[in-house]
DNA sequence: CATTTTTTTAAAAACTGCTTAAAAAAACCG
DNA sequence: CGGTTTTTTTAAGCAGTTTTTAAAAAAATG
């Protein structure tokens, strides 16, 4: 089981890596709410453990944004005692459980468990996908910039959700030729090429903050501008 | 026994859930509306739960339009303290029971299971369906369009039956062929489109807003325009 | 500036869904 | 029953779209 785990106070934090991973927990630790918030795009989770008051971002919002993108990841927040509002809060933005800071180590890790337990609710996840000012409706396969309609094809749709699912991480080809092409060896072939330029004709190309950008050697990646 | 219930806030659905299933009641959860209704159409349930109070559709609008397609299941709205004017509403739009929050999960239990004991036929399920300016009547047979009676040869009228339960929601040929051919493998043939094209001919050629849409590589939708 | 990598363009190939026509099966009816 | 009509299924060709290939042009790197 993986556990992303976003805490700024240093020996809490560590003190609670610890604790995991003495019970077979891998733990990625991030110390301010953007980089945790970046991790949670790009890596499985099974869990988000955050505190509520954090720099860079608070752990309400920070929720608020993942479950904006779609990400279903059960998230367990940290609160300071008695912040009742922070807590109604925090399940308005669709936080799974709380948790009354000074807390006893054996409590988080159970209640760790039972939400790394949960069944995948596949019926609740949003279906649709955002970034920036894009919609993409995962039922209809209605892709939306900025209001106006963008009529995607199969494979151009297939690529443009694989973008929007990892966001802000570079994508290589090799990963887009087996995750989006299920390629498992090198054809020599330049599809991809071809399809992100489809995709940067449909999708970039009347806009001026571009979305998709080319890292030399490495890959692809999305980001506003 | 199977229950859907709908609820908004995470902590009371998970814990009706969880009460219900140590009851052997199985349970579908969904947190809004419009997943609540998606999965309403699909899945065999004795009872839905669901809360008035709702994002994406509230419960009262969820009632009326499942019995409106048809659907008898026996709904429970949960409402708020002394909402009278929403129990009434929601018996029009015809739900079967009502529960006042706050309530004891004893008296939920005991509810659920009186629902679901009730001879079906005591509902008086609307005998037909209705979307855009079509009705189509399942007891006599017969579909109309803006007024105009259409005759539908009984695949065709199956295969639109089929539509109109499902409306806005992409279906796939795979579906198509297991629900209304009930064939389980694929016979490699075209009947699908064959079909398709026949209710194009009758429902939609001689008007203006096209009912039956297709959507490339996965199947077909019904949209007004 | 030479080399590598990426982008762009164009055309071929593959595929999907639509239409039409005819055959097969089922329902109807005197 | 036997013939007729209606409904359902099969088959084949076509039209349009999507995907892939290939090669030239452009851009980035050191």
């Amino acid at each position: 089981m993986r556990v992303l785990l976003i805490e700024d106070e240093p020996k809490l934090g560590r003190s609670i890596k610890k604790g995991l991973e003495e019970h077979q927990i891998e733990v990625d630790f991030a110390e301010n709410g953007l980089v945790g918030k970046r991790l949670s795009q790009s890596n499985g989770y099974s869990v988000i453990v955050s505190d509520i008051i954090l720099p860079g971002m608070n752990g309400i919002d920070l929720t608020r944004q993942i479950r904006h993108e779609g990400n279903r990841t059960p998230v367990l927040l940290l609160t300071a005692l008695g912040q009742t509002d922070d807590k109604v809060a925090g399940f308005d933005a669709g936080a799974d459980d709380y948790l009354t800071k000074p807390f006893e180590f054996r409590e988080l890790l159970v209640r760790i468990q039972a939400l790394a337990r949960r069944p995948v609710d596949t019926y609740q996840a949003l279906p649709e996908l955002r970034f920036a000012d894009t919609v993409m409706d995962l039922q209809t396969h209605e892709f939306v910039r900025a209001g106006r309609k963008i009529a995607l094809t199969p494979k151009e749709f297939a690529l443009m959700e694989y973008f929007l699912r990892n966001p802000l991480r570079v994508i290589s080809k090799q990963e887009i030729s087996e995750k989006v092409w299920n390629l498992d060896f090198d054809t020599g072939t330049n599809v991809i090429e071809v399809y992100v330029n489809f995709l940067r004709k449909k999708v970039d190309k009347d806009f001026d903050t571009k979305l998709i950008h080319t890292q030399f050697k490495n890959g692809y990646f999305l980001r506003e501008g």
